[in-house]
RNA sequence: GGGCCUGUAGCUCAGUCCGGUUAGAGCGCACGCCUGAUAAGCGUGAGGUCGAUGGUUCAAUUCCAUCCAGGCCCA
């Protein structure tokens, strides 16, 4: 006979291997057809909400690793608060405005664009965004990222834009906003105003002249030993055309500066460390020091400037350095970034005398109308004429070109919009309320405190088409805004129903109101800004366009969550208008994660050819593989993806999977309304299994709620690898197949593969998505159950499946028992045994642990896997295997008695004993009859 | 150059806040077993000067300093 046959051995329709790659897609469209994210809408409808407010990826390109690893974050947040009981709306958001895609577009265009009217590049910048939005949405959602996705918010929709508009003008209402001058790249060869990223640097060799200015006030007060002679500040500079635009010379507050004796009669002030250069390009060989010089004892003295009949001052700033020059920095506020800062600090303007054609203004005398850089030459030979040239050389550096026409570019102030920081105490509130929010990792606080406590004037104009005009307009004789309530009202309405075009297809009369006059002077005629604001603006402001607009949402936000680098960006931005316009943070809590770096732990980047792209991760492994990896990094540093990696995580996942494959495998003929068994009615194994189910659901409900996935990932295969499939699942196997199928010992195990399977399918369906559905979908399922496992709650731990007593004395017994499996491998080595079921072992104890292993004498063959196991008191047992963990624990390992039953393997003297079944022992032929 | 952060076995993570027995886990690897979870399952074992150096201490992976390597953001 074969006894095969009579046994319960597992059968189930779940696959061993996955096949991630193509069956992922057809669940998603399975999900889609069944429309499950509307059903989990409405069956949350009422529960406490949970907002998670997504930030919007740039609709640009087609999504990376980094993007990929963000929104699998958020989409384990989403499903694991929705599965904790509230109701978590996901709406995604894309950023649509913006250099990059008006840069794309320009390129496909080129010598067109110049033909082309403002509102038609615009049309072609939106076309193109709603390209890419189209792109990163259908690969968004292959990662089985769940949310509201016909319905995402995008910040060019035209209700969108209005709110930008509205949101812009609130600052320029409270008086926020601000027009000043600041220096920015200009291209005067295409007369526009360009960004860093459109700054290509290139070598070139430009002057490099050493310029002295006389000190004019007296420093005898200061420091005696100059009493008498003549004082110079020497600069240096490789922009000798600004040297019209100085206004000042700045000193670092904190080097060491000495007065040398140059001769000639004459005394430079130098920063001490650079004397010695210094005088050897000036080929000044015998010099001496005469004093030293606490710079900022020089603080606000005047100097003359070195061709024009007026005055340079003195400053102090930290951007001086020691790297080349002379510690005496020229600084001309309209012409660089740094003066221009330190200008702002001493009250001094950014002069900029230089017309948007890069030629000087009338003005400028000796060099009025002249093109600024063939003016070098000439202010050269002006400084000699003076006497104020001390050295002048060439000097090769990079230098930055525009990108277009690769010509040289200048720094050039021009009128900018600010929203100011101190004005109406921006700053001070923001900094309040940052220690009002949340910050995970604790950090994260420091880092925005530090940015906004010492971050300049919001610099929020732009000189570019895509995107929202800065909609204002100003009296075209004093400059007032033109602002209030009822203009407010149009503005937004007329966004709302044209979009942003509006702004620039229409004039300024009809824009404004009918007699619309200038509340200061009284003028009729404004000027409409056509400048555009920084598209930071723009997703800054989403909790008001998004959160507070949408009926299905809330503000402010329970949770942000984006890579470290928004603390510069949109957690910033969003924090700023929220604080200038409601008074407080738009979060209440801040997560953020790090960046994903190669194996070694470096950047990825397209030159170092270590680039892991989504694409191809979901292809050969599936998305559940990439959501795997999510989960066991600890993503709150920097996050390493290799093969090596994923290939571990793929061995990781089939663990999970076949553990679970063999549970539904033992489930085949179990219905739960009938044939559970109680906890009270089952064998001990059984319900110590439960008891760690349990620990592992507080382990699990406890990191849901930290936002630390890499613990769940770590116990849940660890339970499965360890708790369930080498030790529960691997003594059950026994009892599963070779008791009869509806005895109360196999429906208690049953009960109990069940329980883990409801339980652990439940638990991972956050992180595992698809693999928990298809596992769902393959249980036997109870009456009502939901049809989706995205439907259901999270398991709870439930105390009354507990027994700390219980689960003491096992741990016990399995300390013993990984003695017993040393032994039997010591036994297998020696060829005294092959599978367990070969052995008989024989287990000396001492008293203490004899009486508490005495209790499980029957137990002892099932849970060691042995054919039979004897416990005796402290005897000698002859070659015995002694334990070096358990101080008098020695095991015996021999093979076992008796023939090997042909139907459960055991090996036992039973067999042979009944003529109807001879090859089979006494326990299979009881099991036959019943 | 500045701010914030990271560095524990081949890999992913514990432990470090509140210094103290041979620094843990799983995977991978090696070797073996099984063939009734089978392109599966089980067992045993080998892997770490806790980035480096110096300091504090009776004692440091744990505290302090410096350095090295790397990341994000500025300049």
């Amino acid at each position: 006979m074969d006894y095969k046959q009579t046994l319960n051995l597992p059968t189930t329709g779940f696959p061993m291997k996955a096949n991630l790659a193509r069956r992922e897609p057809e669940q998603l469209k399975q999900w889609e057809d069944l429309r499950l994210y509307e059903s989990i809408r409405t069956a949350s409808a009422g529960r406490t909400p949970f907002i998670l407010h997504d930030g919007p990826p740039y609709a640009n390109g087609h999504i990376h690793i980094g993007t990929a690893l963000n929104k699998i974050l958020k989409d384990i947040i989403v499903r694991s608060k929705q599965m904790s009981g509230f109701d978590a709306v996901y709406v995604p958001g894309w950023d649509c405005h913006g250099l990059p895609i008006e840069h794309n577009v320009d390129k496909e265009l080129g010598e067109k664009k110049k033909s082309l009217t403002r509102s038609q590049v615009r049309k072609l910048c939106r076309a193109y965004a709603e390209r890419f939005i189209d792109i990163q949405r259908s690969e968004f959602k292959r990662l089985g990222v769940m949310g509201d996705w016909t319905h995402p918010y995008l910040t060019m929709n035209y209700e969108y834009e209005a709110i930008i508009a509205r949101e812009c003008m609130k600052f320029g209402l409270s008086g926020d906003l601000t027009r000043s001058k600041k220096p920015i790249h200009w291209c005067f060869t295409c007369q526009t105003a360009l960004a860093e990223a459109e700054i290509e640097y290139q070598d070139e060799s430009t002057d490099s002249i050493f310029v002295k200015f006389a000190l004019a006030d007296d420093l005898t007060a200061e420091v005696p030993a100059l009493t008498g002679k003549q004082v110079y500040l020497v600069i240096w500079t490789t922009t000798p055309w600004t040297l019209p635009a100085n206004l000042a010379v700045a000193l670092h507050p904190d080097f060491e500066y000495v007065a040398v004796d140059a001769g000639r009669d004459e005394v430079y002030v130098l920063a001490r460390d650079l004397v010695e250069p210094c005088m050897a390009t000036f080929g000044r060989a015998a010099y001496s020091i005469l004093a030293r010089i606490d710079p900022r004892r020089l603080e606000r003295k005047r100097c003359r400037h070195p061709f024009y009949d007026r005055e340079s001052i003195i400053v102090l700033g930290k951007h001086v350095t020691l790297d080349a020059g002379t510690g005496c920095v020229h600084t001309a506020p309209g012409h660089g970034r740094e003066d221009h800062d330190v200008g702002l600090e001493y009250g001094i303007e950014a002069y900029s005398p230089v017309d948007d054609r890069g030629r000087f203004t009338p003005e400028v005398e000796f060099f009025g109308g002249q093109f600024v850089l063939d003016a070098n030459s000439q202010i050269r030979a002006k400084l000699s004429e003076t006497g104020a040239l001390v050295q002048a050389g060439k000097l090769a550096h990079s230098y930055p070109h525009c990108w277009r026409c690769k010509q040289p570019v200048i720094f050039r102030a021009t009128p900018q919009w600010f929203i100011s920081m101190d004005k109406t105490e921006l700053r001070r509130k923001s900094l309040e309320e940052i220690d009002r929010v949340q910050w995970i990792p604790a950090w994260g606080r420091e880092r925005i405190y530090g940015m906004i406590e010492n971050r300049p004037d919001w610099c929020v104009s732009r000189q570019r088409a895509w995107g929202v005009p800065i909609t204002v307009c100003y009296c075209a004789q004093c400059e007032t805004l033109l602002l209030n309530e009822e203009i407010i009202d149009r503005v937004v309405r007329m966004f709302s129903e044209h979009g942003a075009d509006v702004w620039f297809e229409r004039d300024v009369a009809q824009i404004l109101p009918p007699g619309a006059r200038c509340p200061q002077c009284g003028h009729d005629g404004f000027i409409k800004e056509t400048d555009i604001l920084d598209v930071w603006f723009d997703s800054g402001v989403s909790h008001a366009a998004v959160l507070e607009v949408r009926k299905d949402l809330r503000w402010p936000a329970d949770l942000y969550l984006e890579g470290s680098d928004q603390h510069r960006g949109w957690f910033h931005s969003s924090l700023l208008t929220a604080v200038g316009t409601r008074g407080r943070a738009p979060y209440d809590g801040v997560l953020t994660h790090g960046f994903v770096v190669d194996a070694e732990g470096r950047k990825m980047s397209k030159s170092l050819g270590n680039v892991i792209a989504p694409k191809e991760v979901i292809d050969r492994y599936g998305a559940e593989i990439l959501r795997l990896w999510v989960s066991a990094s600890d993503y709150r540093e920097d996050i390493r993806i290799s093969d090596t990696i994923l290939t571990q995580l793929s061995d990781a996942y089939r663990r999970i999977r076949n553990t679970h494959r063999f549970m539904l495998g033992n489930l085949y003929d179990f219905a739960p309304e009938t044939d559970a068994v109680a906890a009270e009615q089952m064998p001990e194994i059984d319900r110590f299994t439960l008891h760690r189910l349990q620990l592992l659901v507080e382990k699990a409900r406890r990191a849901y709620d930290l936002y630390e996935y890499h613990t769940i990932f770590h116990a849940l295969h660890n339970f499965c690898a360890v708790d369930l499939s080498a030790l529960y699942l691997d003594i059950l196997k026994d009892r599963l197949y070779t008791s009869p199928a509806k005895s109360r010992e196999r429906r208690s195990a049953q009960t109990v593969l069940y329980t883990l399977t409801d339980t652990l399918c439940r638990l991972m369906a956050p992180i595992l998505p698809f693999t928990a559905e298809e596992i769902w979908q393959h249980m036997v399922a109870a009456p009502n159950r939901v049809p989706s496992v995205h439907l259901a709650p999270l398991p709870t731990p439930q105390p009354e499946r507990m027994d700390a007593q219980l689960a003491e004395r096992w741990e016990q017994l399995l300390a013993v028992r990984g003695e017993v499996t040393k032994a039997l491998e010591s036994a297998r080595v020696q060829k005294l045994i092959g599978h367990a079921l070969d052995a008989a072992v024989t287990l000396s104890v001492d008293g203490e642990l004899y009486d508490r292993l005495a209790r499980y004498a029957e137990d002892l063959r099932s849970i060691f896997i042995v054919s039979a196991a004897e416990l005796v008191k402290d005897q000698p047992l002859e070659g015995a295997f002694e334990s070096a963990e358990i101080k008098g624990l020695k095991i015996r390992v021999q093979p076992a008695d008796g023939e090997k039953c042909h139907r459960c393997w055991v090996h036992e003297t039973s067999v042979g004993q009944n003529p109807e079944h001879p090859t089979i022992c006494a326990r299979c032929t009881q099991a036959l009859a019943a």
